[in-house]
DNA sequence: AATCGGCACAACCGCCTTTTT
DNA sequence: AAAAAAGGCGGTTGTGCCGAT
């Protein structure tokens, strides 16, 4: 037996919405905000609409902010290279484009891009790249045995777009290689901006975290350690989107506090007040520095 | 003018995850 | 801790548009 229908489907309209639904749904949410509950949000509004339908129409159509088809060669780009590197997860992809939806870049991909992926080759496109550095296959993500990982010796193969699945850790001679980039899958967080963070603490009060914070259980120091990507670094490492690094209490990190301030300097911490924080990207780190940590 | 096929995109479905009770 | 509810996501489908025949 499956799950229960969150509406009953003989009872709520379906199909395209017409600009009247269009205009109370937004002026309700714009008015009330959805509440934190779609699902009874259609009654308070006036709709005959499943709650989810709802949702859906405010977040792909609705909302302020969004843009429609038009995409650039700078869009393009980025698309395929987010998808080259983790494949369809159309969600964390759109957070990285303002104003897109999944919903919208998924469509565009699968009608145009995927095309045009498939006729140029990877080969090409990793040259489509601006920053071509940051798609290298030089790349570490998430892996059960991750805890016990030493970062000098080892380095992902076999990124594809099934690469949560496919990846291989394989272990590499000294001298540990130079990683231009070091990418975690920090995208299950919900990100809007390129400055947000990912944090791994077990508590967002605990931390301070402020509105461009969002929590990622399980992957640092903080919750389910034997999970953790991170186990080692203490409680309070932290990442952002695009998968540089830092650390939210430089005090955790290590007992060495010169060496930890060492390699933090370079690094963007969490805990630095917002006029602060540097803006932007973040310089890269090597593979050596967060060996030396251990 | 009518038909057909391809395309674009909105919307739905069902599953998984997260949150709440 | 367990169950239920709700949110979120990716795959798929339905529909309208448009150009070719």
């Amino acid at each position: 037996m499956g799950r229960a229908p969150c509406c009953d489907k003989t009872k709520v309209k379906r199909g395209p919405w017409s600009p009247e639904e269009d205009s109370a749904l937004k002026s309700y949410v714009q008015a009330h905000g959805s509440g934190g509950n779609w699902i009874s949000l259609p009654l308070k509004a006036g709709l005959k609409r499943c709650g989810k339908s709802c949702r859906l129409r405010w977040l792909n159509y609705l909302r302020p902010d969004i843009k429609h088809g038009g995409f650039t060669e700078e869009e393009d780009t980025i698309i395929c290279n987010l998808y080259k590197s983790i494949g369809s997860r159309w969600s964390v992809i759109a957070s990285q484009l303002q104003g897109r939806t999944d919903n919208d870049v998924k469509n565009y991909w699968n009608t145009k891009l995927k095309k045009k992926y498939l006729l140029a080759g990877e080969t090409t496109l990793s040259s489509l790249s601006s920053s071509s550095s940051s798609s290298s296959p030089n790349l570490l993500t998430q892996h059960d045995q991750f805890t016990n990982c030493n970062f000098s010796h080892s380095i992902n193969v076999g990124l594809d777009e099934h690469f949560e699945n496919h990846s291989q850790r394989l272990l590499v001679p000294d001298p540990p290689l130079q990683y231009h980039q070091i990418m975690f899958p920090s995208f299950e967080a919900t990100l809007n901006s390129p400055n947000n963070y990912v944090t791994s603490s077990s508590s967002s009060s605990s931390i301070g975290l402020d509105e461009n914070c969002f929590l990622l259980p399980g992957n640092g120091g903080g919750q389910d350690e034997s999970k953790s990507l991170m186990a080692g670094f203490g409680h309070s490492s932290c990442y952002d989107v695009n998968g540089f690094f830092g650390f939210h209490e430089r005090t955790s990190i290590d007992a060495n506090a010169s060496l930890a301030n060492s390699v933090c300097d370079n690094l963007c911490f969490d805990d630095y007040p917002s006029d602060v924080k540097p803006q932007g990207l973040y310089p890269s780190i090597t593979n050596y520095e967060f060996s030396s940590l251990y």
